[in-house]
RNA sequence: GCGCCCGUAGCUCAGUUGGACAGAGCAACGGUCUUCUAAACCGUUGGUCGCAGGUUCGAAUCCUGCCGGGCGUACCA
């Protein structure tokens, strides 16, 4: 169940009648601070203004109109106008209870599931995946895997790199410099070699290499033969090359379509705009004004070559026709935000109106220094290595603090952990801010992080072992839940929140606020198991109902960190 | 120049249509293992929420101006 939404619809059937009944019961959030109760409904001061009526009579009139039987008693006024409410104690007992035997923790089906295209990840194919393809992958797969827990129908598109100008660099270099022997051995890494020489050699203004790349590239969307060919001989070891960075990452898609797939669309979409009298004609290419941005949207270049605004209208009709989406989420660096701008304005224009287009848009991971995180060399960091580097730390760890467990098991927590830490130090973050990028504070196995989450679960895994005992009877057979102890019960109250948390979250698209919740409900449970002996309770009641707790929390922190893309292990 | 984002404790960051004395982690200091993992727990110290105005019963949050930083700004994506 999810309470904050039962507790608002009563506020909301009691609310006065000049209330707006929705913002009514928005007001109605948990309580800022534990003294208060648990939910507190902060709508009387709005509307006491608006009604020219002291807030405090609204509250007090409305306390008494309220029926919070059996979830809580009577709500108490309090302040300049709020009502606190406080659930009982039996109440959430039995919720617990009810949870214990439900796989679904709360989580109800959804009567109007959304269907949601998520665009992320979407690397270029020309080179290894990097830190800055990072964020995107993750912060993509957590929202996905958010949105599918609350019931919506969400399609991952991986819209890949796999035509552009960076194709037309690796076509110049394999023509003139390509080291046969070295790609026999390794295509991947041979292919990155000739993109990063042909970019250096851009980059130094070497204005022949340029215009060779761009031929290339026009050659190559022309139909080339023989580029084409090199393309086809080429895709597939990226592809491979992607595909075991993602398996390691954990991260699925159910398309990737690539900037290629929309190729011979893109004509049609530039026919399509003149013909409606939105793309016009401007210093030799065709383009699309758009209000309040001073550049224009270029659909076709001076040279005839289309542009990645073709393609992401192409992209958006042919979503649109093949899952016909409510909204679309295009998770992607904040620089691209005038982009996204104009793109969503034309489709709006060309009468895509009835999708909400998204930008969830994120920061840049900066080095220690506060630029752009890079190696040392000045190069960016792969992703290979970023990954690697943070199972060394944790293996060290590992080594250090579990020496008894076996190399196998603790070369898997190593993986584990690291992947975690890095993973949760950028959802735990929120995505619109740069964040800097810092091994220590991810590493650490203290305060809000992957480990410390990890911990907690590793314990009660710990607790069933040591009692010799499984969960799978207490959730055939759910006990009475007692919350006799603080800790019990803020422990309880915290295991209830996760339906509201997920809804926050996925209105919101910040992965962060799942972050915060399950780090509270972590805390939560270190403070239970200090002060609330479990298997050496005092009594054989006290001791099921606090296994049951144990397993709830397990159990939430498991599904809330898989949520995140993260794995939990039974012992570290 | 114009546009977008940001400025919160020594450091890194949360802060849900504007709501109760602004929160957390790290760092610092002080406690807690003969009992379920101390990768833990409990406590203390620490902030003119960049500055100045304005709106409001109430502003870190909204508006205006300024200061400081990041990013973008016609044929890369």
């Amino acid at each position: 169940m999810n309470v904050l939404e039962r507790v608002r619809s009563i506020v909301g059937a009691a609310a006065p009648p000049e209330a707006d009944r929705a913002s009514f019961e928005k007001a109605v959030r948990p309580a800022s601070d534990a003294r208060h109760g648990d939910y507190q409904a902060n709508g009387c001061m709005a509307l006491g203004k608006s009604l020219g009526r002291p807030p405090r009579e609204l509250a007090t009139e409305l306390a008494g109109r309220l029926e919070l039987e059996p979830l809580a008693g009577p709500a108490v006024p309090a302040g300049p106008g709020f009502l606190n409410i406080r659930l009982h104690d039996d109440f959430i007992a039995a919720q617990l209870s009810q949870m214990l035997g439900d796989e679904r923790l709360g989580l109800e089906p959804r009567a109007k599931p959304a269907t949601v295209v998520i665009d992320f990840s979407s690397p270029n194919v020309a080179k290894p995946m990097h830190v800055g393809h990072l964020r995107s992958t993750i912060i993509g797969d957590s929202l996905a895997r958010i949105l599918t827990a609350l019931g919506h129908r969400v399609i991952r598109d991986n819209h890949l790199g796999d035509w552009g100008s960076q194709f037309g660099m690796i076509l110049w270099g394999w023509k003139t410099a390509r080291d046969q022997a070295a790609y026999d051995a390794d295509p991947v890494s041979e292919l990155a070699r000739l993109y990063r020489l042909a970019q250096d050699r851009i980059k130094g203004g070497d204005s022949a290499v340029e215009t060779a790349a761009r031929s290339e590239t026009a050659k190559l969307h022309a139909g080339d033969p023989e580029n084409r060919a090199l393309w086809r001989e080429f895709m597939p070891h990226a592809l491979h090359a992607l595909a075991a960075i993602y398996e390691r990452l954990g991260v699925k898609f159910d398309v990737q379509l690539g900037e290629s797939f929309y190729d011979d669309r893109l004509a049609g979409v530039v026919d399509d705009l003149t013909r409606a009298g939105l793309a016009v004609e401007s210093e030799g290419a065709i383009v699309v004004f758009v209000e309040g941005t001073e550049a224009p949207f270029i659909v076709r270049k001076t040279d005839g070559a289309f542009t990645y605004a073709t393609t992401d209208l192409a992209t958006i009709a042919y979503r649109a026709a093949e899952w016909a989406p409510d909204h679309v989420l295009y998770v992607v660096d904040h620089r691209q935000g005038d982009h996204f701008k104009q793109l969503f304005e034309v489709a709006r224009k060309w009468g895509y109106r009835d999708v909400e287009l998204a930008h969830v848009a994120f920061g840049t991971i900066l080095g220690p220094d506060r630029r752009p995180f890079k190696t040392r060399d000045g190069d960016v960091v792969g992703l290979e290595s970023l990954l690697d580097e943070a199972t060394t730390r944790a293996r060290s760890v590992i080594d250090e603090n579990s020496p008894e467990l076996d190399l196998a098991e603790r070369e898997r927590i190593a993986e584990v952990v690291g992947t975690g830490a890095v993973k949760y130090a950028d959802l735990s973050q929120n995505r619109i801010s740069d964040y800097v990028f810092d091994w220590n504070k991810m590493m650490a196995m203290n305060g809000n992080t992957a480990t410390y989450l990890q911990y907690a679960y590793a314990r009660i895994q710990s607790i069933f072992r040591k009692g010799d005992t499984s969960p799978e009877p207490l959730r055939e057979h759910p006990p009475v839940i007692v919350l006799s102890h603080p800790a019990e019960r803020g422990l309880g109250i915290r295991l209830l929140r996760l339906p509201e948390v997920l809804e926050l979250a996925a209105y919101e698209r910040k992965p962060n606020i799942l972050t915060d919740h399950l780090f509270e409900l972590a805390n939560a449970f270190s403070t239970f198991f200090e002060g609330c002996p479990v298997l050496k309770a005092d009594s054989p009641e006290r001791r099921q109902s606090r296994l049951a707790l144990c397993d709830l929390t397990a159990r939430t922190l498991k599904k809330g960190l898989g949520m995140l893309g993260i794995d939990v292990v039974d012992r570290m």
